[in-house]
Parts: structure tokens; C-alpha cells; sequence
DNA sequence: CTCCATCGTTGACAACCTCCACGATACCGA
DNA sequence: TCGGTATCGTGGAGGTTGTCAACGATGGAG
């Protein structure tokens, strides 16, 4: 007969993912607040800065897995503080291209050094190939779903 | 000289963590749906019985790393909805002894399957051993910031 | 030109997190 | 015994997040 483990919450996969993600983010917040930033802003950012030609809110919302209308907050935000800027593209006037502007690269690298060196307390365990393969594992969950 | 290597966002391990976590999350909503459950109160209701004589709230909250004025509503909830109750214990009149009634833990039960069911989705592409040492990984990183 | 899809935007609502304050109770040292 | 201190549960405020539905403006297909 086939019975059913229940597993103890220790063990729990979808646990362990929300508490190692939300101190991840409560120390990666706390790092990034002396520029200015929360996470979502700086994942904004980054993908802002990375892009030379500047992408649209459509994009953004994509690549970082939210709904359309949290992007226009948080492109509000970042427009606000002088880090981004919207523009109107002649070939699509539905669209508004984010691009970063020479301060917001400026705090951006400032901001991800600050956050990498918070990372590493609660990575500080972990070894450099055991993070490459929890990037690898990470990345596959996300694949699993389409 | 020591350059700082800007990493893309699909690389960054705290995207990464808060995406798969919150798609984790959504699935496993998605199931305890259909049992009147979030995942939030269902890990409540996993320690409730898996404790013999229960636990009080604040064990809940330190276990869970949870605020302990969240667990107070979680625990309205759930011994609304008749699958905890709240004892008071003789010893220290100042806690509130939870533990799961017997209907409690046959909808952790059968919750527990649908959740467990419904995770196989995101994690079908990661084998048992991956499993394991994803668990390793998650713990050591909570455990690193004590 | 008309119908339909897409994009940005706004608003609403529930859930969550963080912090602070309070009353009740326990504990400990004088 | 008493008085200060600490802990527990509870409630409330404020801010952030996740989800969904609508709307106007624009683009594209027939």
C-alpha cells in the first residue's frame, strides 16, 4: 500500500524558498536604502541599464515576472529620481521606452556593489560552484512552469 | 586592479530566489484553494499538528519567522474555520496553547497531498538528489544570518 | 474603414511585512 | 513581600506587494 509521507515543514520546499527568499530580500533592502532603493527598483534599474537602447514597460514587466501595472510605479519612482527616463518611440507611440540616464548606471553600479557585499552573510556558507548550481536549480523552477 | 563584475538580473541570486519562490507560492495557493487554505495558514496548521500537545504562538512565530501579530489572525482563522482550537495552559497563563483539532489534521492531510501535487510542476525538472541538496542549500542560508 | 489586439495607466482590493503600544502575566532581586 | 523588568498575546498604523478589471490611445488585419 501506498502511503502518503507528510513531510515536516523543515523539509517543505515551497517554505524553504519563501524564508531564504525573504531574508535575501530584507538584507538586500537594507543595503540598498542608503541609495534610495527597494528591490523592485533596482531590478528596474538594472534591466534599464543593461539595455542600451532602452526597453519598453511591456519588456520590463516580462522579464521580471510582474503585472504591467506595477512597472508604471515603479518607473514613476526611478523617473522621479532622475535615474530613468521615458520616451516616446516614433515606430510605436503605444509604447513608452525606459532608458537609464547617466546617474541612475551611476547608483545602479554603486547600489549592486552594496547589495552583492549584503548577499554575502547569508551566502556566506554556500561555495562558488553550490551558488552556480542554485542559480542552475532556481532557473529550472522558474523554466518548469512556461 | 579588483573590477566589480556587474551580473545580469537572470543571474542575480535574489531575483532569482524571489521568483521561483513566488512562483512557488502561487501553485501551492492554487491547490489549497480548493481546502479554504493559504500557504500562510497551512504551514500554521502543519506545526499545530505535527506538535503532540501544540505550540504556542510564539514558538509559531519563531519557527515560521513570522511576526508574532501575524500569527495572531492565522490562528483566528484557522480555529474559526474549526481546525485549531487555543488552550490555556495552567503553567504560564500568559501563552495560548495552539493545537490542531482532529478535523484539522485530516485537511492538513489531504491539503498536504494537492500541495504536494501541485509542486511537481515546478520542480519536475529537478531530480530527488537535487531536491535534497536544494533543501541543504536553502537551510544553510537561512541558518548563515543566525 | 472596421474590428480586434496591444500598451500604458488607473483604481480597487486582499495579503503581507514592520514597527509600536498596551494589558496581562511571569520572573527575579532587594 | 514587593517592585522592577521581561515576556506573551493582541491591536493598530503605514507601507509594499500581488491580482484583477477597466479605460483611452494606438497599431494591425481584413
Amino acid at each position: 500500500m501506498e502511503v502518503h509521507m507528510t513531510r515536516p515543514l523543515a523539509d517543505d520546499l515551497g517554505f524553504l524558498l519563501s524564508r531564504a527568499s525573504g531574508q535575501v530580500a530584507r538584507v538586500t533592502n537594507a543595503a540598498l536604502a542608503e541609495h534610495g532603493l527597494r528591490v523592485r527598483q533596482y531590478s528596474v534599474l538594472v534591466l534599464a541599464c543593461d539595455a542600451p537602447d532602452g526597453l519598453s514597460q511591456r519588456e520590463l514587466a516580462t522579464q521580471l515576472a510582474l503585472d504591467p501595472s506595477q512597472v508604471v510605479l515603479l518607473v514613476d519612482e526611478l523617473a522621479a529620481a532622475g535615474l530613468v527616463q521615458r520616451q516616446a518611440p516614433e515606430t510605436d507611440r503605444r509604447t513608452r521606452l525606459v532608458v537609464a540616464t547617466a546617474e541612475g548606471c551611476r547608483v545602479r553600479e554603486a547600489a549592486g556593489r552594496d547589495a552583492d557585499a549584503a548577499l554575502e552573510t547569508p551566502l556566506r556558507l554556500l561555495g562558488d560552484a553550490e551558488r552556480d548550481r542554485l542559480r542552475d536549480m532556481l532557473t529550472r523552477i522558474w523554466t518548469a512552469t512556461g
